[in-house]
DNA sequence: GGTAGATATTTTGTGCTCAAAATATTAGTA
DNA sequence: TACTAATATTTTGAGCACAAAATATCTACC
């Protein structure tokens, strides 16, 4: 009865890579959501809400779009954190004579002490950890992600039957460890 | 070789590669939501979902904490997700007799056939290019995030020796001294 | 039997996240 | 001036995500 036996296998062949990568994004996603939440007990911030704190600190006054490019995150998306940070006082939104359709953000001295008393973005435990690693994997850990990135972020590679394995990126630097 | 940990700015002192990894997951974040999306058009699922489904393929009926632990979620994000999938016809919730606070999560039919018919899980752009590395190239990748992904979870290693400033005056928002 | 504590799930409340639509403003053009 | 297109932000609607509280059930010990 069963027309075909439909090989769970035809288009469930992943490597076993593919499942594993998949399954680290979604602990470390996890892992940084519980630690926002975390921080919100600590310093009435979220991580996204210290996150643009920072990059407002780190670029100074700027219009809304590029703040959510800064924290990569879509407008929209900024648009309610900007609202609850204005609501805590900690910054303020203005839009210039020049252009009314903009909206300069800029950060308040409430904003610059709540982020000088802030603990970092990333766990403690992450933190210490990254930070006891020599450069050498450190860097490593961090081309890794961004290769990761790049794929992730790369379209469809188009129509293109993808079957040239053509060359290793051959990383030349592997030595140093 | 190991740099000692001289006392490091105390707050503004992280590697660039400490930023830099941050970014990376966030924008690795992002683009996996922005699958997600996409994913909605074309098979009416989203990532979570299809990811609860194809949990629920390859391990089988079971209880919801399970599932969830399986995916990486809390059960109370899970039960959202069930009952999508549920008034979608795609599994089924019974409580057993033996134990009726379980509820015992079933695949239905139409739930194994959308499976057949859904997408991979990441971007179809990355499991091309992830698929075209060398066996030993997506191994590195894995190593990596395994990596990150247990000093994510490492909690905070206490007050663990091993790097310890000594001093660090911790100014950490722990309240009000 | 009855009551306390453990276990499993759901509900509630808040925030993040996006696309698409709505709004407001500016610039270009007839 | 009026009309159109482009730009920048906000609103709307839906889903994801969690902790904490609420609910239901089971187990253990009296």
């Amino acid at each position: 009865m069963s027309r075909a036996p439909e090989n769970p296998e035809i288009d469930g062949s992943e490597s076993p890579h593919e499942e594993s990568v998949l399954r680290s994004i979604r602990r470390i996603t996890r892992a940084i959501d519980l630690y926002s939440r975390k921080l919100v007990s600590s310093c009435d911030l979220t991580g996204p809400q210290l996150a643009c704190l920072r990059e407002l600190a780190r670029l100074g006054e700027l219009p809304t779009t590029r703040l959510a490019a800064a924290v990569s995150l879509s407008p929209a998306t900024v648009t309610g954190i900007l609202d609850r940070l204005e609501q805590a006082g900690l910054l303020e939104r203005q839009r210039p004579e020049s252009d009314k359709r903009c909206v300069m953000v800029t950060l308040s001295a409430a904003g610059r002490d709540a982020l000088r008393h802030a603990p970092p973005l990333l766990q403690d435990g992450f933190t210490q950890r990254f930070r006891a690693l020599s450069a050498a994997s450190q860097s490593q850990l961090d081309r890794a992600l961004q290769e990761i990135v790049a794929m992730m972020e790369a379209e469809e590679l188009d129509a293109s039957p993808l079957l040239i394995p053509a060359e290793e990126p051959a990383r030349s630097a592997s030595g140093s460890s």
